[in-house]
DNA sequence: AGCACGCCGACT
DNA sequence: GTCGGCGTGCTC
């Protein structure tokens, strides 16, 4: 029976019991290893086991009064005395699973970040394999797999909506298994019906490592060509300051291609998940091979198989978001971090490490070229190029660039009905008669509107969270952001108790509204995430958008990201200032970032492009310093002051964080360990003090702030302050602490 | 993080 | 009497 099988321990894929009366082992024939047990503590454990493991295998093991998946880190090189070691349970593999590579990372990211070691290491591996038990073998025995023709076809140009599906479909995905047919709702007979015209074929188990085309299949310009030629040529890490619609992403892909001709693995690191389907689908067409994507939509299944195959050498390149750093590599040839700027990388809960800077330190580790690509890097990158550490690459903007004039609307000083100041809907109306397209921007703020009291005025903030609420329609409902509290109005005001209570300003559903009561006959695209939920979706509309028909995109921080939108004449940033009032010493990076990206969406096609920024403050620095100077002019003036304050990049940061359910414990708890604790020279400390969202999911959230000139320094404070609360410190119940390097959030 | 142990209030 | 809340300590 399998489950018999399964319960005994095995090892080496033969049945191994440590204890058994069967297989009695030899006492003197177990030796000691160091076991990294997947839970937070700060330390290995040590287990005895037979002899010949290695470092980078998986174990279960008795840890406390329960089980619990381990890797091995290798032997124990001082054995505690007095103290009866268990035996490894159970070992799944007969090789390690996790690479040498991965190991290394593990016990980097533990002591760059302060992370339990545990963790570190859970983190290498792919969901699946964290219980410590055998694996599956993976990858259904056939999938379907375009063949050339299939991928050099435009999908529309087929006969039947099913196939025209499962074409794009598998352009994006390169192949799918009949499960994952299954679950896309696609019969077994229009797959075969693919397969008869020779477009798809049914594909056997083993796969060998795909090749790209050897030819390029598009031509890059001169300045793209000469730019390539010297990415090619650097050594160290190099940035790419490449506008939208410079062609950055043409000159990742043959970069690419020549990397893989090598027989090298080539790693995408991309921002946001919704920004993979369509790299992926360019990827493998330009390339003309398939290509992988790695990423938190994906089953735990599916991701197995990917880590596998990338660990084997089977896929040479994958697009992936902030984990997809984490991934095996056989042969690692190059990584490109795309938007290098964007603050998704980070990692905000566990292990809060930062995808691009780890993505630096594997790169170094394997002596493969980095990318770093953005129109707006961060100023830590932008400084890491003053200094000579990066190589900087400027892609010229392209030809077919019109002129753009920037400005500012004063809303203080014109009238403003639904959100739209009254130039700028004349504008708006002059740009639509001429049969143009306008792009309004909504920050994240504006999307969805608050909940005010009409009886006492108070906006209505979440009960878990020190966050306002917010409303949403179909079904009417009351939200938290935060902590996924929902509520059905009516809902009492949380100061008066009256029912009355109304949505304070537009929201995206609002403004949409409005829009096609001021413009009926004029087309709205939505672009935010509850219209654009999927690949077909974002084809649809952008297919529309792209054909150049008059009309209003109205969209969100999407609108920031990816697609560009060259028939756009007339850009309005509904409010300019909603970054400018952050107490976060980064709000203006922000700003300017945010604003640089949407104005680089609009305009090109030669016409000339009006953007218009909705203001209370017209004096503000930064937004009059916008009108006039390139992002990399305003990155500068950022860095001076960057560097008058002495922060990052020009010192480094780091937080100790406690939550709990009562703010005077977690408080209590860090102010004691400031008591305790002997800063070394050169570390200054700021606080304990609240965080700026301090109480969220019922937890009050305090921040010890830590700075320092020299990072060494930091870290061995940090170090001491584990080591003090790990081993000295009680720690009150239901307290959970932490330490976050190089944060981004306060 | 789990999980057990142990100490006090309150309810069949 | 004992059920269960939660504070405390430990995990090789
Ligand atoms: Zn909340
Ligand atoms: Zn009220």
């Amino acid at each position: 029976m399998h489950r018999a099988q399964s319960e005994r321990s095995s090892w080496g894929g033969k049945s191994y019991q440590n204890q058994s009366k069967a297989q009695p082992m030899d006492a003197s024939d177990c030796v000691p290893y160091a076991v990294a047990v997947f839970c937070p503590l700060h330390q290995t454990f040590t287990y005895t086991g037979p002899p010949g493991l290695a470092r980078g295998q998986r174990v279960r093991v008795a840890f406390g009064n329960r089980q619990a998946g381990g890797i091995i880190t290798g032997s124990a090189d001082s054995v505690p005395t007095n103290l009866r070691l268990k035996p490894i349970q159970q070992v799944p593999d007969t090789e390690p699973l996790l690479p040498e590579s991965l190991c290394a990372l593990a016990e980097w990211m533990a002591r760059y970040y302060h992370a339990p070691i545990g963790e570190a290491y859970e983190l290498c591996l792919p969901a699946a394999a964290r219980p410590g038990l055998a694996l599956p073998a993976t990858r259904s025995p056939h999938s379907l797999t375009l063949t050339e023709r299939g991928r050099a076809l435009a999908p529309d140009q087929l006969k039947g909506a099913k196939r025209q599906q499962l074409v794009r479909q598998l352009q994006q995905h390169s192949t799918l298994s009949r499960d994952e047919l299954k679950a896309l709702d696609i019969s077994k007979a229009s797959a075969d019906s693919l397969v008869r015209d020779e477009l798809a074929a049914w594909q056997q188990e083993s796969h060998v490592r795909p090749r790209p085309a050897p030819e390029s299949n598009l031509t890059l310009s001169a300045a793209q060509q000469s730019v390539l030629t010297e990415l090619q040529a650097g050594r160290a890490p190099q940035l790419l300051l490449g506008v939208t619609g410079s062609g950055k992403t043409e000159l990742y892909i043959e970069w690419c291609r020549q990397i893989l001709q090598q027989g090298r693995q080539c790693l995408i690191l991309l921002p946001e998940i919704g920004l993979t389907p369509q790299m992926v689908a360019r990827f493998s067409q330009r390339l003309g091979m398939p290509v992988e994507q790695l990423h938190s939509g994906m089953g735990d299944a599916a991701r197995l198989r990917v880590w596998r195959d990338l660990a084997a050498n089977k896929v040479p390149l994958v697009l992936g978001t902030r984990s997809s750093v984490l991934a095996p590599f056989a042969d690692l040839g190059l990584i490109i971090v795309d938007e290098e700027h964007d603050g998704s990388y980070k990692q905000q809960d566990g292990v809060r490490y930062h995808a691009r800077d780890v993505a630096l330190w594997r790169a170094h580790q394997a002596a493969c070229p980095i990318l770093l690509g953005s129109a707006t890097p961060a100023l830590e990158t932008l400084q890491n190029a003053v200094t000579g550490r990066y190589q900087r690459h400027d892609l010229p903007r392209r030809s077919d660039q019109g002129e753009v004039a920037r400005s500012l609307l004063d809303l203080n000083r014109h009238p403003v009905a639904h959100g739209l100041s009254a130039p700028l809907v004349e504008r708006m109306d002059d740009h639509l008669q001429h049969g143009r397209q306008v792009m309004l921007f909504l920050n994240r703020r504006g999307i969805a509107p608050s909940m005010i009291c009409e009886a006492c005025g108070t906006i209505q903030h979440c009960p878990n969270c020190s966050a306002y609420v917010t409303y949403h329609e179909n079904p009417a409902r009351l939200l938290c952001h935060h902590c996924g509290w929902s509520h059905r109005p009516p809902y009492p005001c949380e100061h008066c108790g009256e029912t009355r209570l109304v949505p304070l300003g537009l929201g995206t559903a609002g403004l949409e509204q409005y829009l096609q009561q001021r413009w009926p006959d004029t087309t709205i695209w939505r672009i935010d995430r509850d219209r654009i939920r999927n690949q077909d979706d974002w084809a649809r509309i952008n297919s529309e958008v792209q054909a150049g028909q008059s009309g209003i995109l109205l969209g969100t921080q999407m609108l920031a990201k990816g697609h560009d939108y060259p028939n756009v004449t007339l850009t309005g940033i509904l409010d300019a200032d909603s970054g400018l009032f952050s107490a976060d010493f980064r709000a203006f990076e922000r700003t300017a970032q945010l604003l640089t990206q949407v104005s680089g969406r609009a305009g090109r096609r030669r016409a000339r492009a009006e953007i218009l920024l909705q203001t209370r403050l017209p004096e503000h620095p930064l937004l009059n310093q916008f009108l006039r100077d390139d992002y990399s002019t305003l990155a500068q003036r950022l860095l001076d002051e960057r560097q008058q304050a002495d922060m990052p990049p020009f010192s480094h940061l780091a937080l100790l964080r406690a939550d709990h359910p009562e703010e005077e414990t977690a408080w209590g708890f860090l102010h004691e360990l400031s008591r305790i604790l002997a800063l070394p020279d050169g570390v200054q400390a700021v606080g304990p003090m609240p965080a700026m969202m301090s109480r969220r999911a019922g937890q009050y959230r305090m921040l010890w702030l830590l700075k320092a000139t020299r990072r060494a320094p930091l870290h061995q404070a940090l170090d001491s302050a584990v080591l003090t609360i790990a081993r000295g410190m009680k720690i009150p119940s239901r307290l959970s602490w932490g330490v976050d390097v190089d944060p981004i959030e306060f």
